[in-house]
DNA sequence: GACGCGCATGGTAGCGCTACCATCCTTGGC
DNA sequence: GCCAAGGATGGTAGCGCTACCATGCGCGTC
């Protein structure tokens, strides 16, 4: 298969006198759609990024020249040029994980009619990969940058702060963020979630975690608060692990909390994939849910309303992070100002079956 | 904040009669580097690019001088002058399908330790989204292309062909391919699932699908062949919508599927998020799993193993498409011929509990 | 000892586009 | 009717890098 490097092709239209040059592969360029609608190239350009500015005759010459050569922008000798690149750079800690697929989807959406394109890394919840990717990055001089939470190392963030571009900092409303921020506290989350299960009866709540990243911290820092306020808190009700979070690590990580302290009224879980599992340990083990165990999930995933008993978890606007984030970054790189940098699109409490009290 | 255009910054190192260019931003390029470490632009281009070909003297200097300027390639420039971006496109209908997650972090593992970026493409199970986002990937002469299934258009089918990189269709594997394809029978997977569950003694087998892309039009077809050999075949046993797949949409087509055909004893569910909506109303429903109702799911995501009672599912290996297609991307980007063009992962149906018989 | 081969290194000339500035033409004010 | 002002258009000069083609050197061959 002729796969790479074909012979440059002929070109489609009469164009006259065109040496073969030897890089590049025949493509049309610039210079060909302007020598066939008889103007300057730099009009040519000007008709395909700010139609406004060109007289409609030229216009429409331009446009009809560009369909007859089939002409496709060269986006890597733009970026050169305009020492601007029409990317996006997102990093995330993983896609695997709904939330972030969810945020991701909201700023896909957001960038949707826009020229930018949008590229992901995933960071694997490490710092120093975070900062070899934004390095990465920053070598094609980014449009704007989108980075998760704000816990990034120092050198990341002295990177950040001279990239030269808008930064949207997601997931996490906080004070002082290195241009913007948008997301909602993790610390009341886990901490309003601790209150309902309390006020429902519940005594002994358990925290179940699982790859304990700093906004897990700080939801397991809120959980605390409330247990310590209402003189409940004990640190083996505490059971978290650095492994991913899955649902059968959910199944797993109740059986070790019972088997720690047979007593546990309720489960506090980090997210909803744990308490998916902590509700299918209790299927198994004939634990009654909410009667013998009330269970809390985290971020409200759509399986938490129809689980049967139905889940309450804590909502958080995932996908609207994401599409906030995408209108700051389009508003910032439009050069408006933005008066609004930090973000705070909060979450709520749903509350279902499953914390409707204990026996 | 001065976010936008930070006034040039001063060299690190006492670059010596720089003239300040006004474009660029004053960061340090090749040529800096090449001046400080006392060799030629090329040889530095070379040092970063294949180190194997510069003596080891001047690899030093040259890595002495990248650090202390603390150089990053410009990767705009690299790629106009060798006509071929770092980027590999990958495009998939939808990221919030688990489905295409774990495919994209097979492929993003793949790559992980080489020079391309990914960018990814979402087509909205769109054929003519499809056609415009390759138009935009191709503006950049990616190094590679990575596309979801094998119903392309007519159109697309051409600029594929046309893209002078390496192609690899996912998901599926068939005949006749652009360049490489990767993936299973779907058609094979949903035959396999029914005849396991005939095989298991259930009868009236509905199926139940959303989302009627092309793959689940195969699925649904293997149904429907196995259901025809046994002579069971019956239209109103299939409930289909074109609404995306979720689980509160699985209980809802349970519900349909029963008002219809109140005798159904069993459900192959074209994925398991429906799968698991499936189970739930039946929770709700006071049907008894598996003994009035047998469940098939389709992908066999981790939830189905530790789902109560586990449900059976026909295991699919994402994760490992996504990773053989960047396995074949860079084969054959080095130019080294790929024997093996078209590569079936197949399959295996996961039998558990939720198949275990009717009563 | 002259020749040729291969390897390390360098110079030159773009890649295709856009920033910057110059030029031209229209329009309006007096 | 002349000139200023402003909008449309074009020319020139790169952006920072790599492909291509020298060049120079050491070494083996006859």
């Amino acid at each position: 298969m002729a796969r790479r490097q074909e012979p440059a092709q002929e070109d489609t239209a009469g164009g006259a006198g065109r040496r073969p040059s030897r890089r590049g592969g025949g493509r049309p360029t610039l210079a060909d759609v302007a020598r066939l609608a008889g103007v300057g190239a730099i009009t040519v350009s000007r008709a395909l990024r700010e139609p406004d500015r060109v007289s409609v005759t030229l216009r429409a010459q331009i446009d009809a020249a560009v369909r007859a050569l089939g002409y496709v922008p060269d986006r890597n000798a733009r970026a050169l040029a305009s020492a601007r690149a029409d990317v996006v750079g997102v990093l995330v800690p993983s896609l695997t994980n709904n939330v972030f697929a969810d945020v991701v989807r909201g700023i896909y959406d957001g960038l949707v009619d826009t020229r930018f394109q949008i590229q992901i890394g995933h960071t694997h919840y490490s710092g120093l990969e975070e900062e070899r990717l934004l390095k990465v990055f920053l070598g094609q001089r980014p449009a704007a940058l989108i980075v998760s939470g704000l816990d990034q190392t120092p050198q990341t963030r002295t990177l950040l702060e001279a990239a030269g571009c808008p930064v949207v900092q997601i997931m996490e409303a906080g004070p002082d963020p290195v241009d913007m921020c948008v997301g909602f506290s993790h610390f009341d989350g886990g901490r309003a979630a601790t209150e309902h299960m309390l006020s429902r009866g519940y005594r002994r709540i358990g925290f179940i975690g699982a790859r304990m990243d700093p906004r897990s911290q700080r939801r397991l820092a809120g959980y605390r608060q409330a247990m310590e306020a209402a003189g409940l808190f004990e640190p083996r009700l505490v059971s978290t692990t650095p492994i991913p979070s899955s649902v059968s690590l959910g199944r797993e990580l109740l059986r070790d909390a019972l088997a720690r302290v047979p007593t546990i009224d309720g489960v506090f879980c980090n997210n909803d994939d744990l308490a998916l599992g902590v509700l299918f340990e209790c299927h198994y083990a004939s634990l009654g849910v909410p009667r013998q165990i009330g269970i809390c999930g985290f971020n409200d995933l759509d399986m938490m309303q129809v689980a049967y008993p139905s889940i309450t978890s804590v909502r958080t606007h995932r996908y609207d992070i994401g599409y906030r984030a995408a209108a700051m970054v389009k508003a910032a790189m439009r050069g408006e100002p933005v008066e609004e940098r930090i973000v705070d699109l909060g979450f709520e409490v749903v509350a279902r079956d499953s914390t409707a009290g204990p026996m």
